[in-house]
DNA sequence: TGTTTTCTGTATCGACCGGTACGGAATACG
DNA sequence: CGTATTCCGTACCGGTCGATACAGAAAACA
């Protein structure tokens, strides 16, 4: 899509690098709570740069979520392939836990740190992360219709309330991980979760 | 506590009802999403009003806590009391749901809205918010012991494990009505949750 | 080498943040 | 009435926010 530019000074830091570096602060630090000193620092960059190459804080962050979903939360693709309900669900959670608890990353989910409230600053964000989560639940919602008409779910089931069941545990384990909850505890919790399941 | 002052200019406004709408801003917007402007606007005074009658902006908002404790979120303290674990877990769950999706609040749950990451200005909030949790966590645990020495739940039952899943199930719900879910979706889910109880 | 183009780094912008100094207004005491 | 005490309201503080102007450095072209 962008033509690789020639002429002129070239760049000297990736820009892949440098939005990995971002990632991980607005994982910990959530959107607002990321200053633009904190990203220019983990970045190694500095402020101009930063704008030249990623446009604004908004933007960047926007370029952040999507390598997000195809990054540390692109297990959630994998999962929803799976060939039954059950293992779709065991996969996303299971998923989820590991995302959630695993030591090299920053503890939490993105989508749930950055903003779930905001001032007027982070209303657009707030927005735009809200949309994705309820994107994640249709695409989930979408994965049980199949599994319904494929017989592999009861045909009495409803996809819409399983859907919502599934989020909220994936997001409740996700506060209960920036609580400080550990990976040992999140895998006997999904258990439980499972014990609901109708597979 | 506070002795009545009886000399010098009255204030007023009166402090509980100010404190209140200070309540609904914080739990609309967020700890650190809520300005200075927007908490006098809300509460109707103006700025050295508000230093002078609850210290500054942390104070109020611990202020806030504990009317929330004790106003909106005080079905807990109610569900904790009733007689079998399941009716505890019932009560919590569809206290939750009811708190979370009620019309006339600013939906979604002040502990969660407020601060999950932050800034540096907000980090001090961000722990109060996540021992508050914990000890939301523990009381649940605390409660479930007791069940489980009264034969209420299986003698092999884990009070840890089923304290942090409802507390995931409580939590979980409350990112969804932050996302927008109704309260009959909500009802559903806490139905399912309900059919992993050992009760 | 000279020109053009692009990136880097400093230094700074206006806006807003949480917090407060200070003078006037309103009440209780004497 | 005078005085002490407390509250109200304006106007302001230093600090930080996100974003940028501008000049110099580093490369591709001629």
């Amino acid at each position: 899509m962008e033509r690789t530019r020639t002429v002129g000074r070239p760049r000297s830091f990736d820009a892949d690098d440098a939005l990995d570096r971002a990632l991980r602060v607005f994982w910990r630090k959530g959107y607002e709570g990321t200053s633009l000193p904190d990203l220019t620092m983990a970045m190694r960059i500095n402020r101009p740069s930063m704008y030249a190459a990623f446009g604004n804080k908004e933007d960047l962050f926007r370029k952040v979520l999507d390598r997000y979903d195809s990054g540390p939360a692109g297990y959630t693709r994998e999962a929803l392939e799976r060939p039954t309900a059950r293992e779709v669900v065991e996969r996303l959670l299971e998923g989820a836990v590991d995302l959630l608890t695993h030591p090299r990353n920053p503890g939490g989910c993105l989508m749930v740190q950055a903003a779930l409230a905001s001032g007027k600053g982070g209303e657009l964000i707030r927005r735009e992360l809200a949309g994705r989560r309820a994107a994640g639940v249709a695409a989930i919602r979408r994965r049980l219709r199949r599994a319904i008409a494929e017989g592999d779910l009861p045909r009495d089931a409803d996809a819409g309330v399983l859907a919502r069941f599934v989020a909220t545990a994936m997001h409740g384990m996700a506060v209960q991980a920036a609580s400080g909850a550990s990976r040992k505890e999140l895998r006997r919790v999904v258990a439980m979760f499972l014990r609901a399941w109708p597979s």
